[in-house]
DNA sequence: GCTAAACAGTTTAAAGTTAAACTAAAGTGG
DNA sequence: CCACTTTAGTTTAACTTTAAACTGTTTAGC
């Protein structure tokens, strides 16, 4: 085996060790901030719920549930739990899609628009506490990274 | 209401809303790095209980679940639920302490080290295939950051 | 047109998590 | 010395998730 054939094999045994100790932090940092997350919010609302009434008012107002799947990054068996349960508060409606028999369509109810403001304004103090310990700048510089390692989680999926 | 009490307030929205992108992303990233890293896992191993292994392997050769349920910052009922999964596989022993009747000590067997190294084995292809589409310098500039985070929440955990 | 494959959603089983109630042991203080 | 509080672990219920099996609809191809 060449030198370099072997000095790249140890790069790449560092790199991959990088990448684990950056999915271990980040496992352990979404645990956190979702279970605080959580307990801020009101109604009984879950981060999962919270973030497709988010989805809706930011990116569309109506939506299939595997377009939601695809959006949220979970199975189709998620979505149709988690649908389940904002459909039982209210939050949003079910129909069938006219265009497709095999499809449905969710809409937000004004009632889910206003949980979801009420949801933000609750959980904002939980953020701000955390804000207050990390840096703006250092936030700007990290989202982009994150957004990119996200990416190609996803277009990589099997 | 001052200028710049108004002008604090937009900016601790601004931040609010910074860390609210990111820990939306870092939910996200956590959930499709677990699946990917169990998928590859050996023994019907799962990311908790490799972590587990690992930090025998990596931080000490004993140690009390309360201890363990602290290193990886879930609750005491997740480790005991882990710890039954591990020993049911004999990769780790729950003894009685010694010195104190209400502690247990539990200890890595050999069995237990094995499926450890045979696990970062099998989950390295997957992480070098994700470390190949991200250059190890944002790693290095990254890690620290995501770090410092955990620690914030670790902190001030209520 | 009819059959077969692909697609959209639901359901089920198994796993993990939290929170809270519960047991049992150790320390505290009057 | 005994009651009270704290601490360590376990258990239970409720929740979310994935993966895989299953239902029903649409589209392709012959």
């Amino acid at each position: 085996m060449s030198k370099s054939m072997e000095q790249e094999k140890a790069d790449a045994n560092v790199s991959g060790e990088l990448v684990f100790r950056l999915f271990n932090e980040i496992g352990i940092i979404a645990q956190l901030s979702t279970t605080r997350f959580e307990r801020s919010l009101p109604h009984g609302m879950s981060r999962p719920q919270f973030s497709i009434l988010n989805w809706f008012c930011r990116v569309d107002d109506q939506a299939s549930p595997g377009r939601l799947a695809q959006a949220m990054e979970v199975t189709k068996g998620a979505i149709t739990n988690s649908l389940k349960k904002l459909e039982a508060k209210n939050f949003i409606t079910v129909s069938p899609d006219e265009n497709s028999g095999r499809q449905k369509v969710v809409r937000l109810t004004p009632e889910g628009r206003r949980a979801r403001d009420e949801a933000i304004l609750c959980a904002r103090p939980a953020f701000e506490q955390i804000s207050q310990s990390l840096p703006a700048e250092a936030l700007i510089t990290l989202i982009p990274e994150l957004e990119k390692i996200r990416k190609v989680l996803d277009e990589s999926r099997i």
